[in-house]
DNA sequence: GGTGTCATGTAAACAGTTACATGATTTT
DNA sequence: AAAATCATGTAACTGTTTACATGACACC
């Protein structure tokens, strides 16, 4: 599960409470998980569990008591051991695509009209990932090296939503001029 | 769920065994369920429950008995109404990227190991998309515009993992000559 | 007076993975 | 003799989403 490790990496940069963290989750399209409350107090139970935070009750008047967690230096350990091991291949979940490749009974033209409401969805999300950085909400990079590594992290976010147009373009293009018929297999 | 609709997309081309759905499953990126027997065999009971399928039992001597679903009508009926639907954004879980954001404590060195590891993930998935694209398990293209949407849906994967490539050659440079040590912003 | 934010948590449902169970046949 | 393939299914677990519950304060 690396939404613990979300979380403890959030944590790392700053104490916060279980709200904090659920608002800048949900806010950041690097972690897709709704971040909704289940999970993220179910982890910080977890995380407490195997020491790797402590939490701290703030009782105010006038509002809600906070339960600020800290990372411990376990915690740190853990992190950073996390960070070290062996990467693994992104996983996209693409629907529309198979929504696509079932699409033989529907006509050019609902095909073209799809086409162009999931190329909306995408701009949409690109737009977001550029006026709202993915890092954004990690906090503030302690290096220069973080900063130059955080800004590349969104690099690579906007850069799969620009691919995912240029494809859309092509898509449309080829459906619009009925090249399919031509039978050609060319770039 | 859209897992059901890729059954019923499987099956509008050819009726099938449970075992055939999810070896073909297992062998395409598109579907990126792991297709094991418990979804599968679930999501049949379910699309018979409404008659979006039925299956025929077929004793055989020598051989364990097989159950071979067909769609019906009511199936084709619920599948063109499924591709004609919104479509909704993908959503990528790239974990990898998680991982270097809190990378913090590791050296370059180690950073740029992570980075070889991670490219050749994604290498390994890219020769798998070319020499065994998502769509040739869908089975046979009744029309060429089937045909050519199918050969732009294995041209989304690898423009996919072009895109993540190209990036992480990219961060390679970065890191591999200190470039953020000039604190530059610059493309 | 309704909606939104702050703040914590629980319940129930759905989705997905791993592993088990069975039994015959084929390949190494 | 062991391992893989064919074929169906179940059990137990983990992960994720949606919705509920509570209560105070702030804003419109």
């Amino acid at each position: 599960m690396s939404m613990n490790h979300a979380i403890l990496g959030m944590l790392s940069h700053e104490a916060m409470t279980g709200y904090d963290l659920k608002k800048r989750m949900q806010r950041s399209l690097l972690m897709p998980w709704s971040g909704n409350n289940n999970q993220i107090y179910k982890a910080l139970l977890e995380l407490a569990e195997h020491s790797f935070v402590t939490s701290e009750t703030l009782h105010r008047e006038g509002a809600p008591s906070k339960k600020v967690y800290t990372i411990t230096p376990a915690g740190r350990a853990e992190l950073r051991r996390w960070a070290g091991t062996a990467p693994e291949a992104f996983g996209a979940r693409k629907t529309f695509l198979l929504q696509l490749a079932w699409a033989e009974d529907l006509s050019d033209e609902e095909l073209i009209a799809l086409l162009v409401q999931y190329e909306r969805e995408i701009e949409i999300q690109m737009l977001m990932a550029q006026k709202e950085p993915a890092t954004r909400q990690l906090g503030q990079a302690k290096t220069p090296r973080t900063r130059r590594v955080w800004a590349l992290i969104d690099e690579n976010m906007t850069a799969m939503y620009r691919a995912e147009l240029a494809w859309i373009h092509k898509v449309k293009s080829v459906l619009g001029s009925r090249k399919y018929e031509a039978e050609g297999q060319g770039e």
